[in-house]
DNA sequence: TCCTTAGATTGACATTGGTCGATGCAGTGT
DNA sequence: ACACTGCATCGACCAATGTCAATCTAAGGA
């Protein structure tokens, strides 16, 4: 069945306390991605591991260069360079017995495009 | 004790796998508030939450509004916005008997910018 | 071939974090 | 005064997360 009802301007729907939208709130999945990235990067030894990373002239570190600045073990590091990597924030390549770790370009400020935009 | 030496170029500290820096990283404090800041934002509900205080046109939006479009309990959602009013994204505003809250004009943006910088 | 080294993986542990039901509390209307 | 409503707080529970010691694997050098 429909209805057709005609109401004054100011009536808001149904609840007192409501305002009106200007636009569309997030979706639920895009909600749920950019938390995805977001955690991954929630973490002060990831933001580091990135910073020391970024801070390598050539964008890239081995996992000798994070043992060495973070007061962390190396399973642990190791454990966070697998999150990063998963995330899409970082990528490996592995050369001769020393694994490098360089930055994923732009992945880091599509985040901070995104997160500005919300 | 001192040393002089006078060293080629090429020389790497100790490492042989390490290389040049560009630039500093980013100090443990800052890691350390950045990750706080991350980690607030870091969980749909509260992205969602965020959204759609942002969405409504004189941005500010009342509890009632939250529990309608989230699927979650009251208790739950008015934990997620504690913890945005504790990290400095909303304010909290009490008129009659309904909370409204509020975002922190800029604080998104900064997170954003700071996270751009890594 | 054996030993050493760089780093990833596993398993265990303690801590944090998200969720809800129950309860408390301040405004509002009757 | 009383009941009701909107929301915050509390207590408990389970899942997810950060950390390390121990182990495993692959690459290099003797």
């Amino acid at each position: 069945m429909t209805f057709t009802r005609t109401l004054p301007l100011t009536d808001i729907s149904a609840d007192a306390c409501s305002s009106p939208l200007a636009r569309a709130a997030m979706a639920p999945d895009s909600a749920d991605a950019l938390a995805r990235s977001l955690k991954a990067l929630a973490d002060p030894a990831r933001l580091r591991i990135i910073s020391i990373v970024s801070a390598h002239a050539d964008q890239e570190a081995c996992v000798c260069d994070l043992t060495d600045q973070l007061t962390l073990s190396q399973p642990t590091i190791s454990h966070h360079l697998k999150v990063l990597v998963d995330a899409g924030f970082l990528t490996r390549a592995k050369r001769g017995t020393w694994s490098y770790y360089s930055l994923v370009p732009g992945a880091l400020g599509s985040v901070a495009g995104v997160l500005a935009g919300v």
